[in-house]
DNA sequence: CAGAACAGTGTCCATTGGATACAGTTTTCT
DNA sequence: AGAAAACTGTATCCAATGGACACTGTTCTG
């Protein structure tokens, strides 16, 4: 009844309610028992082996059996592991997440959320399957829960209020999964290889060719777009319309505090935002 | 051999490899072939029927039997409409979807792009299974295409490249479905019903108690930020930064053209940005 | 040393997406 | 008219999935 090892310590009145155990098994201590046989396998071992599976054939190649079978074990014996599929998931992304990268503690906020979301960006391309598996309600592990630290600290002190670091976080992170997201889809498919953005433009141009009547904005885009498209293009170009708002309500922000410093915090003061 | 119906019309040379079956439902014309039976259900039908289930109970309550129970039919009749579960699912990306909304075509681009991001996160918020199943490659269908063709005719008389103006659609889609990602995930769990943003503080102390000292900055944004927070706050401020990031850009770029009317397409032409 | 706590396995089950073969219906061709 | 072809819906079968449960064997503690 008790001695399941999955449910949470207290008495569960947490706002997790069925994730109780995923929470638990990504924060809790895992100290092993000291009876009976020790372990031949380990949490990490089959959260490493499932994550291997997931970067070569995606979240489908990720099964029990697989898993098991990559082990040399049985389906079964994971379950004294992990309670259950859902929970190795949450483990999976909080591994593949990886430690949050370092910040120095006097650097400026515009560089530092440049290269976190860089960071953030390459975690995605290493593990694209991280787009489909952190999707929908879930615990967030330390290790998410550190990259958000890390990007609130560089945010620290702008002046923004306590919502709007986390709005901005939100922000620069749907950016950079949004481009993740575009990233792998051109990933897979008959050309391959090739330029991803090019493998964009093929298939934008043969579902638009006969329709550019319907699509006159979508085709012109596309014809003018085609010639200049580097790798992580689009990945820059939002990130730095995302910095250059950010910069100028910071700007604002700082006006607003006292007039006289108001060229300090930002290049501009202006008030780009007529609503 | 050639008679299963779904292969493309055409002899195979398309960029859309193993997903020719969802291009050609989602584009292709379905006439009904004058010879048998006529069909007793329709892929409408199917489709709206999944789509109903899908709002219900997420994707996963998804599935050809339910479906095909749903409508008082064997699962297998549903293969004589839809080649697979993939296509289906296609489908139902493309109905949810819907019209585009209608903008004027001498509306201003930042209202335009406003309301536009708006009724995206309708959607989402209508069909909050759209976000898990729009991921990983896909082929777009006709209503997905003409969400993109409605952003980028309101930034076609901005002064933006193509591919900017591309890019630009995908900054502001990351973003809603980013915020969309978030209000999904909070719309479950056991204190449904209650401010979304105050179940996310609720979880985020949770996991925080006891820990402020691993995420300090983390501790105090949520500590500052859980007074005052509305429900579509998060998707305003993200969205305003973006349009004023834009805003800079395209006065730069007016600026640039001619300098004499710098003043006119944006409210300043300061250079915001000074990578 | 005896029993309790533990680890791994084998077996079973419901459900999933899908292939295939078949019976019944409707239209077109001879 | 009659026959063959094309089509619809169904029944049956299959592999793979996540998971429950009972079981054997191992190891540590009283």
């Amino acid at each position: 009844m008790a001695g399941d090892g999955w449910s949470a310590g207290d008495g569960g009145s947490s706002v997790f309610g069925d994730q109780a155990g995923s929470a638990a098994l990504l924060w809790g201590e895992r100290g092993r028992p000291s009876r009976g046989p020790k372990p031949a396998l380990s949490l990490e071992r089959i959260t490493r082996t499932a994550i291997a599976l997931a970067d070569l054939g995606g979240l489908g190649a990720v099964s029990m059996q697989r898993v098991a079978g990559e082990l040399d074990f049985t389906k079964m014996s994971l379950y004294r592991y992990v309670p259950g599929k859902t929970e190795l998931v949450a483990l999976m992304i909080d591994t593949a997440m990886g430690e949050p990268p370092a910040v120095a503690p006097d650097a400026a906020w515009r560089p530092a959320l440049r290269t976190w979301a860089g960071e953030l960006s390459a975690v995605f391309r290493r593990h694209p399957w991280l787009l489909e598996a952190a999707v929908g309600p879930r615990v967030m592990g330390p290790h998410e829960l550190g990259w958000t630290e890390c990007a609130l600290a560089a945010l620290a002190r702008t002046g923004l209020s306590g919502s709007e670091q986390l709005d901005t976080v939100v922000l620069v992170t749907g950016h950079v999964r949004g481009i993740a997201q575009i990233t792998a889809s051109m990933g897979v498919g008959s050309a391959r290889g090739t330029h991803p953005e090019q493998v964009l433009s093929a298939a934008l141009n043969e579902l638009l060719v006969g329709r550019s009547d319907r699509f006159p904005a979508l085709t012109s885009a596309v014809a003018a777009g085609a010639a200049e498209c580097g790798r992580d293009q689009a990945l820059e170009f939002g990130l730095e319309r995302i910095l250059d708002g950010l910069e100028s309500l910071i700007a604002r922000r700082a006006a607003d505090a006292s007039p006289d410093t108001a060229r300090k915090a930002g290049t501009d003061g202006g008030d780009a935002t007529t609503t």
